[in-house]
This record gives C-alpha cells, structure tokens and sequence, in this order.
RNA sequence: GCUUCGAUAGCUCAGCCUGGUAGAGCGUUACCUUGGUAAGGUAAAGGUCGCGGGUCCAAUUCCCGCUCGAAGCUCCA
C-alpha cells in the first residue's frame, strides 16, 4: 500500500462521474473539510487486513503528532503501477475506515473521478508518503537518511609520520583500541552480552538513574550526579570562555516553520521531539547551532570583528534516538553538551581556528581525567580538502602521535568538509565520541549570516563546530567505565578527586568526639575541601567499608589521639596506607591535586546519618 | 523500529519447570553494643507477586493478550 499524506487547512472534492463499473453507488455532492489529514491511498496486490491496520495505526500516530483529529481516506490510484482489484481494494479501504472510527474519519467514494482542491499546511510534518507492506514495516526513512547510506567512504590509517595507508594494510598489534574503533566504524558489527559497567555505577554512586515517568532517555541526577555535573560543566566553560567564547543562552524549542530552520532540518533524519503548542509546530532543539546561527544573523558583521566565537552550554538538547539505542549516560535523547561556534572571515582563519580549537579539546579531556591513552582519534574529510589542507591533517596527527582512523568522502555530503572526533572505547568494545570539531561551508550562506569583508562586499562565514568535551552526561559514562576498567585490572576504582562528592570522611569514634568532627570540618571546608562525617551508630569497620565502596579518598577516623594531637592520621584510599602528617599539609596535598578546578560545597548533609538513603 | 529477556518487600533477587495462604540479603525502625582502619548483635515493620483474560476445585506459578522496562541489533547527522 502506498499513501500520501497531507496536512490541509482545507479540502474540497466532487465526484463528476464513474470511473469504473465496480464503482461505488452514491449519490454525487461536493464535500468540504476543514483542518483535516487527507490521505490518499493505493492500495497494491497482496494488501489485506493486516495492511489495513498497520496503515491506520502509522496515520493514527502521525495524527496524534501533528494533533489533529480529522481523517479523509481518499483512494487514490496514481501512486502505484501494481494495484490490487478494485473489489479488494474497496474492502480494505473500508477495513481502514472501521478502524479509524474512533477518529472524525470519511472516505471519499471509490472508483469515481473526482475534482478537488486542497490547501497543504506548510510545516515539515504536513506532507508524508508512506509504504506499507505486510512483513516489512513503513518506508518512512527521511531523504537525507537514505542518501545518507548511500556515500560511499573510503577508509584509512594515518601514522604520526604523514603515512596514509588502507586499514586492510595496517598492522593493528600495537593499537587494539583503534582496531576496535575500525572495526566499529566500517564494518558496524558487534556483539555483546553484558550491561555496560557504567549502568551500575551510576546507580550504586548515587548519580544518575533512570526516570520512568520521562521519556526514555531523559535521566534523573542525584545531588552527587548534579554536583559531578555541574563541576564539568564550569570547568569546560572556564575553558572555553578563556579561549575567547562568548557564553550566550538560546531557546530550547523552535518553530519548525522558519525559513532558515526548514531547509536545515531538511538535512537531518527526522530523529527530534516535536511539541504541538497554539497551533505551531515546535521542535526541540539538538544542538545550539539554530540559536547560535540566529543570533549571528542578527549581528552587525565585519571582518573585524572575527573570528566570531559564540558559546553555550546547553541543558538540554535533544534527540529523539530509536527507543532500543539508548545505554544509560552514554547515549541519551536529553543530555547537555557544550557547543562552541566559529564564524570565520575565509579557509585559512577557519584552519587556524580549528588547531586552537584541537588543542582545546585535548587539554579540556585532559583536565576531566581523559587521556591520549584513554580515546582515539578519527579525521573524516572530503578528497578535495585533503588535496588542498594535507599539510594540516598531518600536522594534527602528529600532534596525537599515534595512528589515526581516516574516513575520506568522493564528494561533499554534509554541510562540513572536515570533522573530526575523539573516541572513547569501551570495556565492551564499543566508541562513543567525545570532543568534535567540524568545518562548516554551507550554513553561513543557508542561516544568511553575512559579515562585509576588507572590500565592504557580504561574504558568507565559515564555521566552525566544536564540543571541546563532548556530552557532559558522555564525560561522566567515560570516567566510569575508565573506573570499571581499573577495577578490572585489579586497580582501584576512583574519580578525580576535584569530582568526587566527598573528598574527606571523617569518622569519630564515639559521638562524645563529634563536637572534634565538627570543627575539624568547619577547618576543612573553609579550606573549599568537601568534608563530610559519618556519625552513625555503625562499628568503625563497617563505616570505613562503606566510605571504600563510595569511592572516598581520604578518610579520617577521629579518636582520643586525634582530639589531642595536632596532627591528622589519614587513610589515603589511593595508596591503601594510614599517614600521620600535619593538618596543613594534609590540606596542601589536597589542594596541589585539586587546583584550577571549579569548587562547589558539599550537596550533601554532612552528617550522614540525617541523609536520606537513595542507593543501596 | 526489530530480536531477546524481564516485571515478586524501599533496593538486589530467589520461588514458577512439578499449581495448594510469600522467601533471603541489603536497607529502614527499635533496643543492645562505644567499637582504632573493609560488614558487631537481637528483634520488628514492610508484598493486591505489573495489568486484563483463559484453564483449573484452586494461579505469583500454566496459557493468551496488553503495558512498562532493560539489553542486543539497526542507528548515532
């Protein structure tokens, strides 16, 4: 079956006369509907009732989507050259009908020639085509998905030394990550039979978990999840404000009439949410580009003024990904990610640009816990940029200083020339891409961003896109499986101490050394060290068992030689040993680990035994 | 979206194959214990066994349908 469906203010049709002598026997009169979906449907060979109702339900969601709540079933011939007879035809034509009743449904009548008039909405929903067939499930893949499989990629191993060579030729011993991350990006084959680690960590540290009365794919975060998140956030945008971003906040939601927005989304599968509201059709944004590239267009533009460099950190974006593509933090349909967009006046600022922006993102990884060791590197380009920029894409794999994953395009597909993005490799041998840099030679033009270059004409920016870290919730799922790892290695699992929720767990002995605790903490905390006590009635044994499993590096337990000591005994999580040392040095050994990072107080009671238990 | 698996106490799960009034550990509460570097003791509270149907004298258990969730696959601009 195929059918052709259309969101109309208005619709209008007359039977003129019979078109076949199976047809329909009615009595001819012009029909005007309102604010209905017309569906003009043919129905082919070997369509029944199982058709029917896939069909229906397919309308029935777009319906409920575009929200509205009038149907036409209009048989409609033309869209295919394999059609079933008209009498089976009919019949499923009224399947359909029945099935829709709970809907304002009508049918126009079959085998009648008919005119009609019809005025189409004009949002991106309003018009859909759909086949459906009896095993398969609806054809309803967006242009730019289906063109999207049919690029054709040729893929290659750079070494630090320039040496480009096809990944059948290259000797992967030496690198089993990049191996994996081959692997993973051209053949698209893996198989695994266990929940990721990251899943249960997030859980058992009090991070994040699961929210059932969201969608999927929307995570709840616990004060020690929000407070991990809130200190990337600040670190990645310290890091991008002293290169020069400019922080700016845009809209979460736009109205997918735009002009400039349509033909954008146009180039995108159609993966994102999309909300109803006073009759606009609105769409949650996926990134910051649209409200990054609108604000551009507003500005007064010249070649003074760039690069042009703005920034915004954005909770939430979102995209509606496959419900079974979802993995705890690692891949979400809500999640905030910082994007950094960079108008260029012509190629050779945007390069230059682009190795500032290369050597942000390693530093910002770097600054998070995530080394070169930790990902591998992938550079996609088109053949004509590597003819023209070789230089550039040596000099950055150099930089790397081991191989590098190359995937280069015959011809331009997407907006960008150039992108490229660290990969993260998993215990389970998957990559999730971390920090990502694009060159952008279309949007200039298609959001009207002009800038008047040293001659006064309007030229149009080149633009760079760059998450320096990529998806925060994505750091947090990274630093966790990096944890999983160490502890499969028999290391010890931690987080930098800069993130951890508690950096010092004080222990007393008896509660008559709590008023000790108490101060001793004021001391820690003034210090901007995260202290907290564990005063419950629990032997000492179970509470520094319990500090272990949290993850806390530094634990304190406080008795009668503490109280009347200057010193502090600390039991260093790191190391496993208990030292004597004085308190200012306990505090410097502290801060030497944690500076230049963000602080944030405690998110927490410190006292634990007031805390509400959130996991077990 | 497809495939598979799952849904029993606040949490993690057992019981189901072989139908007969519901189990453990952790957590919670109370009491005892005041302990010196990875789990101190005793007791109590806590369940419409996801929802709907079917089979049966009897269903948490067997069968069917639904809902929700997870993992894998496809996918990841």
């Amino acid at each position: 079956m195929r059918i052709l469906q259309l969101h109309c203010s208005s619709m209008e049709y007359t039977p003129t006369k019979k078109e076949i002598e199976s047809a329909e026997e009615i009595t001819p009169e012009t029909k005007n509907l309102k604010e209905v979906v017309v569906t003009f449907i043919a129905v082919e060979e070997g369509d029944d009732k199982t058709v029917a109702k896939k069909a229906i339900a397919e309308i029935k969601e777009s319906m409920n989507k575009i929200g509205c709540k009038k149907l036409l079933l209009y048989p409609y011939a033309h869209l295919s050259s394999k059609l079933a007879s008209p009498n089976s035809a009919l019949s499923v034509l009224k399947e359909m009908e029945l099935l829709a009743s709970d809907l304002d449904v009508s049918r126009a009548p079959f085998g009648w020639t008919k005119t009609y008039k019809l005025e189409v909405k004009g949002h991106p929903l309003a018009e859909t085509s759909k086949v459906i067939t009896k095993d398969g499930s609806s054809d309803d893949t967006s242009e730019a998905v289906k063109s999207e499989s049919k690029i054709k990629s040729y893929w290659y191993i750079m070494t630090p030394d320039g040496n480009m060579q096809e990944i059948e030729k290259f000797n992967f011993s030496k690198h089993p990550q990049l191996e994996v991350l081959t692997k993973y990006e051209t053949v698209k084959k893996r198989s695994v039979d266990e929940p990721p680690p990251h899943v249960r960590l997030m859980k058992k540290l009090a991070i994040a978990d699961y929210e059932p009365a969201s969608d999927s794919g929307n995570m709840r975060f616990y004060p020690n999840g929000r407070l991990i998140k809130s200190l990337i956030e600040r670190y990645v945008t310290d890091n991008i404000t002293s290169y020069g971003g400019l922080e700016v906040e845009t809209p979460i939601m736009y109205d997918s009439h735009h002009p400039s927005l349509e033909s954008y989304f146009n180039r995108f599968p159609a993966r994102q949410y999309n909300i109803n509201s006073e009759g606009k059709q609105l769409i949650l944004r996926f990134a910051a580009c649209f409200g990054q590239f609108l604000m551009a267009h507003d500005f007064q533009l010249s070649y003074r003024n760039l690069p042009l460099k703005l920034y915004e950190m954005t909770r939430y974006s979102f995209r509606r990904e496959q419900s079974g593509e979802l993995v705890g933090l690692r891949r979400l349909r809500a999640f905030t990610m910082p994007d950094c967009h960079a108008f260029c006046k012509d190629m050779s600022q945007a390069i230059e640009e682009f190795r500032k922006r290369f050597d942000l993102s390693r530093n910002v990884l770097h600054g998070l816990g995530l080394n070169e060791s930790d990902y591998e590197l992938a550079i996609r380009f088109t053949e004509e940029f590597y003819n023209e920029n070789k230089q550039l894409i040596e000099e950055t794999v150099k930089k790397i200083g081991k191989p590098v994953l190359i995937e280069m395009w015959k011809e331009q597909f997407f907006y960008f020339v150039l992108k490229w993005e660290f990969n993260y490799i998993d215990s389970q041998g998957k990559a999730s891409a971390l920090s990502t840099d694009q060159i952008d030679v279309e949007n200039g033009k298609r959001y009207n961003i002009e800038f008047f270059d040293e001659q006064n004409k309007p030229q149009y920016p080149i633009i760079l896109h760059n998450s320096p870290s990529g998806a925060i919730e994505r750091v947090i799922f990274a630093l966790l499986e990096k944890a999983a790892k160490d502890s499969k290695e028999g290391k010890k699992a931690h987080l930098p101490l800069w993130l951890s929720p508690t950096q010092v767990r004080l222990i007393p002995i008896k509660p008559e050394f709590l008023q000790f605790c108490k101060n001793l903490a004021d001391k820690i905390t003034d210090s901007k060290i995260r202290v907290d006590v564990d005063d419950r009635n629990e032997s000492i044994g179970k509470r520094i068992r319990e500090a272990e499993t949290e993850w806390i590096r530094y634990i304190l337990v406080i008795g009668e030689k503490e109280v009347n000591s200057k010193d502090v005994n600390v039991r260093d999580r790191e190391t496993g040993e208990l030292k004597q040392i004085s308190f200012d040095d306990f505090i410097s050994e502290i801060h030497e680990q944690i500076k230049n990072k963000p602080f944030s107080h405690l998110n927490s009671n410190r006292f634990v035994s007031i805390r509400p238990q959130i996991m077990v």
